[in-house]
DNA sequence: GTCTATAATCAGATAGAC
DNA sequence: GTCTATCTGATTATAGAC
């Protein structure tokens, strides 16, 4: 009786956790693909298989919904940056982080959130994980520009705020999703190509 | 009688057009404070001190006032740039586009638009006066793009219709807003800053 | 926890008098 | 053209049965 009320309790347990990862990978790719606002619960709720109301059982406003999927891709990223060699240069593992950015946008997994929403601001704010997270990735990236900096391979004349602001600016970047409609370029290459603008520059490289 | 009928006319046109740049200065107020979605007709009506239903006689829908904004700030840009010397180094010009783009926005003067919403791409493709605006300032953009990389002081590996997207892009760029969130820069030094990590890059200069 | 059905609200757009 | 009052539809959120 008892294992089996802790093996019961366990699968359910399971089975609700994937519901949720479920959730969080259907509003990530809906707020890549139209961003908050136009996202709908309802929207959410039918592209996932489960009924509005049993959506507000597990998040409990729309605003939550986003703060989760925000979590989701920041935990994407400690993931990465935990695969970078440490000892590496500064500046490489730096590109790195852009580059793979990149990547999650040229393949709809970043979610686009308004700058200006307060409820939003709030539900983020509020949310531990995800400050935790966005904490944690600012304090590495901070300390590799820095690193970076002092090795002479980053611009000191621009401070470290400007450039890990730089950094981020990068998950979205209109640059991205214009050269990809134009369809003139592959991903690969538009990375490339971004990557160039972000760390040369637009200015000719001297001879 | 012929003639006090005309100047009444005349006077009333005057109006009814001084009513219609006061509402296009709010609109472009309010969308470049919180945007699109968040920025609702009732608020538009109530800040220029008229009925909703009088705003409607003037602009069809909410998509039409956004319209009207950017027909608005494009024609300030061709303003602008008909005020530029024609015997200028081509990417001296080019930057000074830029700055006057970041300059504008960070005045709160720059509409931002999502760029997924159909409707509204519908009113702005369908509205003549903004896709001619576009068009005839993308082309003199377009022509000191390929100057500046003939005469070699813009790069040439990169295709020349990214440099444009890039500079367009400067309309929107979250790290002029973070930066200035954050207090430390004043207009001129943010301005300075984002100019040096377009033109020039993340990347040490080599000395 | 999941469902159906419904509430509650908000925002874009319009009717009709003046 | 401008107003007040209203319509209409969409959307977030919840009640209550199972």
């Amino acid at each position: 009786m008892k294992s089996s009320n802790v093996l019961k309790v366990s699968f359910k347990e399971q089975m609700l956790q994937a519901r949720e990862e479920a959730i969080i990978r259907t509003v990530n790719l809906l707020l890549a693909e139209k961003g908050f606002e136009a996202m709908t619960v309802d929207e959410v709720a039918a592209s996932v298989g489960i009924a509005k109301a049993s959506l507000y059982k597990h998040f409990p406003s729309k605003e939550d919904l986003a703060a989760a999927a925000m979590v989701s891709v920041m935990r994407r990223a400690q993931d990465f940056i935990a695969t970078l060699p440490g000892d590496a240069a500064p500046v490489d593992n730096l590109r790195a982080v852009v580059r793979w950015t990149m990547w999650v946008k040229l393949a709809g997994e970043m979610p686009s959130l308004p700058s200006q929403n307060s409820k939003l601001r709030a539900a983020l704010v509020g949310n531990r994980d995800y400050m935790d997270g966005l904490l944690e990735v600012s304090d590495v990236l901070g300390a590799w520009i820095e690193a970076a900096q002092a090795d002479g391979s980053i611009s000191a004349q621009i401070p470290a705020i400007a450039i890990l602001y730089t950094v981020y600016a990068r998950a979205c970047d209109p640059v991205l999703e214009f050269l990809k409609m134009g369809g003139q370029h592959s991903n690969e290459q538009i990375m490339d190509l971004v990557m160039r603008t972000c760390f040369d520059g637009l200015n000719a490289r001297p001879l």
